[in-house]
DNA sequence: CTAGACTTACGAAGAGTTTAGTAGTAAAGC
DNA sequence: GCTTTACTACTAAACTCTTCGTAAGTCTAG
């Protein structure tokens, strides 16, 4: 799924090029897995030349969004702050970052109490 | 395992009871799963009377650590600013908490700028 | 027209997860 | 002492996920 949002969705052949740099796999399995993930409403296909090419039909910001949903539910009782300080809390999380996430909460509070 | 960090562990019977709020399950299931966890290094279990007594092997803040460090490199290209960008614009995330993670934030840079 | 290359469809094997039934054992009650 | 109860251990079925092979179709080159 992460190729796809990654490069923006393509054959069968691209995506296995892709994930080969990762670990070398088979043209079969990558477009059972295709075909699957468009069974299950993930993707959708169309008929390029005599190949597929896949296109997501999901957002990737909307499965972050319910990624962290699920997390925070399960994991941290649904409370956002004890994720971001078990966050913060990482070794390799810098203090650049941290400013970065700052500024972030900066910017939504003003856009907030403007509201 | 969630409950068992909840209630700080307990007899098969004592987390089945947990469980089965939420949803109806067999005793037996309940202690496969335990059994399992074990088996897997994440519970150990003790004698009590007749019964085990499951404790957390595993610290609850270890697994929620390396479960965000999954998902951020999953899905957030290792950029935790991305992923607490993606948490803040839930619509479900009051400002209170946004002005409880800032806190935090602020805690943490003012510690780290001190040391 | 046919051989080779490439593609999708279908099926299957193996690992892991979830759920639960059965058997055996130990304790408790009468 | 025998029966009921409660527990663990073992086994297994159903399901999912991942991987891939084989079959069958189509296009292209010679």
């Amino acid at each position: 799924m992460s190729v796809i949002w990654n490069t923006g969705g393509g054959t069968v052949r691209e995506v296995l090029a892709e994930l080969n740099k990762d670990h070398e796999r088979a043209y079969t399995s990558v477009a059972t897995v295709l075909k699957i993930m468009e069974q299950k409403g993930f993707l959708r296909s169309e008929r390029k030349d005599r190949s597929l090419v896949y296109t997501a039909l999901i957002e990737k910001t909307d499965y972050q969004k319910s990624s962290l949903r699920n997390l925070s539910s399960k994991l941290f009782n649904d409370t956002p702050a004890a994720l971001v300080a078990r966050l913060v809390e990482d070794e390799d999380v810098t203090s650049e970052m941290l400013e970065e996430i700052r500024a972030l909460l900066d910017e939504k509070l003003g856009e907030e109490n403007g509201s």
